[in-house]
DNA sequence: TAATAACTCGAACGTTCGTTTTATTATATT
DNA sequence: AATATAATAAAACGAACGTTCGAGTTATTA
């Protein structure tokens, strides 16, 4: 890691704690006082690093998008087609999401629910975010579109909404339900979502040798 | 509305209150000082209905799990046949989740990314729910398969994964990204859905007249 | 109508919330 | 090593939290 002055470090330190407790109880429910417990300061001194309960939750939800970023996006831009991409992406996000490690689950999905009717910069700063999600899953398949990995005339906004959909049914199955076949479960969906946006619609002439 | 006792007829308009407060604000974010303002009344006379805010919690999910029996899963069970209760029940379904009338969206989603860390009694009611939610589904697509609607051997289970993750993508892009174009957008994917469940896997023989 | 039960209130309980102020210690800079 | 700055702590703030209590008021029942 960087060298950092002993301030950023704690204040690392501090949010690597907060991103877990949001995980688990809501960006709402991260409180000061239980944070400054864990972390072994006090609630005075944790404060100070960010100012205000609102600031610690944006530095919290921004930490987690930009490691999803590094974790999930980036890892599948690296691949040469938009077929391997669409591929590497959702095996990155199945993983992101069934990470045990630090529980809770996918802090962005909770996030979703959790913020979608409490305007704010917070509620605004992770609808962009889930909006450039989207659009990655959506510029990929168009990538595989122009390159004849999928069928032309794809509705890539369809394909990126169904294929959100799998990463939500995931989380929802693995999390409340325990249900240790739901990445099986959502791998098959992945690959009939794929196998549908390879085949040509039938109306389309086929040249046959 | 039948004849009940005063008590009885606040308390059920504190709930219709504290239903629309859960749908915001979480099962967490309810309030007793809050939902007591809102229904003009003080903070122990509203206390007393329920007992604890745990009770109160349990009422607010019982209530909407109860309507949602109501409005979603009974009238495509009134259908004849597999296909249609599976129609029926994904368009209430959708107008469940859209209903903008209380505003929050569909608490039982919410609950659901809210509860799932959390054990307890509130988390085992909402889990114990859904598993029959996704049952009802599966016995409906199962249904569609012994009247030779859907194809054999179909994964009952693998559709009912799917319809649900339709209805999660619709709740978030709703909610999230007030993507108006969501409804279409869920309606088509559960039209690919039945369709790819109708045709007949290519290694069963077919017979052509 | 009288007796009884059900309902509602106001006040206070101890805790925790986020935040501010004031002071002290530890780290960087010169 | 001296100085300036950053980091942490302790204490206290008002507000809100869930909850308890006792007294008063309103409904229901006899």
């Amino acid at each position: 890691m960087a060298i950092m002055t002993k301030g950023a470090e704690t204040k690392a330190t501090i949010l690597e704690q907060a991103i877990s407790m949001a995980s688990v109880y809501g960006l709402e429910g991260l409180t000061i006082g239980q944070l400054a417990k864990e972390t072994r300061m006090s609630k005075s001194g944790l404060f100070g690093h960010f100012g205000s309960k609102e600031a610690l939750q944006f530095s919290v939800l921004d930490a987690v998008i930009k490691n999803f970023a590094l974790l999930v996006m980036e890892p599948a831009r690296k691949e040469l087609t938009g077929n391997t991409q669409l591929e590497i992406l959702f095996a990155k996000w199945t993983q992101w999401i069934s990470i045990d490690q630090r529980a809770g689950g996918c802090l962005l999905i909770a996030a979703s629910t959790e913020l979608d009717d409490r305007p704010g910069e917070l509620r605004e700063y992770l609808a962009k975010q889930q909006i450039e999600w989207l659009d990655c899953i959506r510029r990929m398949a168009q990538k595989a579109v122009s390159q004849d990995s999928l069928k032309i005339g794809l509705d890539t906004r369809q394909f990126a909404f169904e294929f959100h959909s799998i990463g939500l049914s995931l989380n929802f199955s693995l999390r409340l339900l325990n249900d240790q076949k739901a990445p099986e479960r959502a791998y098959t969906a992945f690959s009939k979502l794929m196998q549908n946006a390879k085949s040509q619609p039938t109306t389309i002439t086929r040249y046959n040798n």
